[in-house]
DNA sequence: AAAATACTTAAGCAAGTCCTTGACAATTGA
DNA sequence: TCAATTGTCAAGGACTTGCTTAAGTATTTT
């Protein structure tokens, strides 16, 4: 994943209007018209944040007649998972190999 | 996890300067100066990134003498992958519904 | 055709982010 | 003690974000 598509999406997931975007969208596509609704904002409001989603690939749509339908791209969520653990798990190696050091430098420990 | 601390979580991890603290700091503690040195920029732009990780809780740091040393803490990196992975499943599940639906509908494909 | 629905665009403003330089501690080494 | 090292604070400027209202377009419904 390029340095700056995660840019992207961890900023889209750091607002919590497009996180609840997320929240809804998980359960199944939603027109633009729902996706709004239960918002504190304009329309025009929520459409920025939509057109967030749909810039680093998190949310795609289409439109079809005057009704835009959205629905997610598990894949763009996945990569941003991925690159969390990734750093989780180097840490935790960091760790291990603290413990060996340890281990080597007081045998004593040792049965 | 507080949905204000998803917020801060996420924006840090937005910026590829300090995703690049987080990478060095997954590797063991540094200093200030550690982190700063590769840095394209000013240290006290560094210092500023720095207490963005620092303030949603991605990074921790003591100061001994006149040298501060930071380090990664990993449970909140664990919960902002956490958040993307239940939303993932979220959707996988809302996926075998509809295929479940799918198959109920059409029982002709069943042999 | 007229009215209602669903979305889109544009202008503009308040607040936040990211960086700079310059000045200022506090600690350690010569 | 003087100087170098390591970190911190403050003011300010360029840019981005998140929202508003007002005015549109395109598509259905009556």
């Amino acid at each position: 994943m390029l340095n700056y598509q995660l840019d992207r999406t961890f900023a889209a997931l750091a607002d919590p209007t497009r996180r609840a975007m997320v929240e809804r969208l998980v359960q199944g596509p939603a027109t633009v018209s729902e996706l709004a609704k239960p918002l504190p904002m304009s329309l025009p409001a929520a459409m920025l944040h939509l057109k967030v989603l749909e810039e680093c690939g998190l949310v795609t749509s289409e439109k079809t007649g005057r009704v835009r339908t959205c629905r997610i791209d598990p894949l763009v969520l996945s990569q941003a998972e991925k690159w969390v653990g990734e750093r989780r798990q180097m840490w935790e190696r960091s760790l291990d190999r603290l413990g060996a050091f340890l281990d080597q430098t007081k045998p004593e420990d040792q049965s």
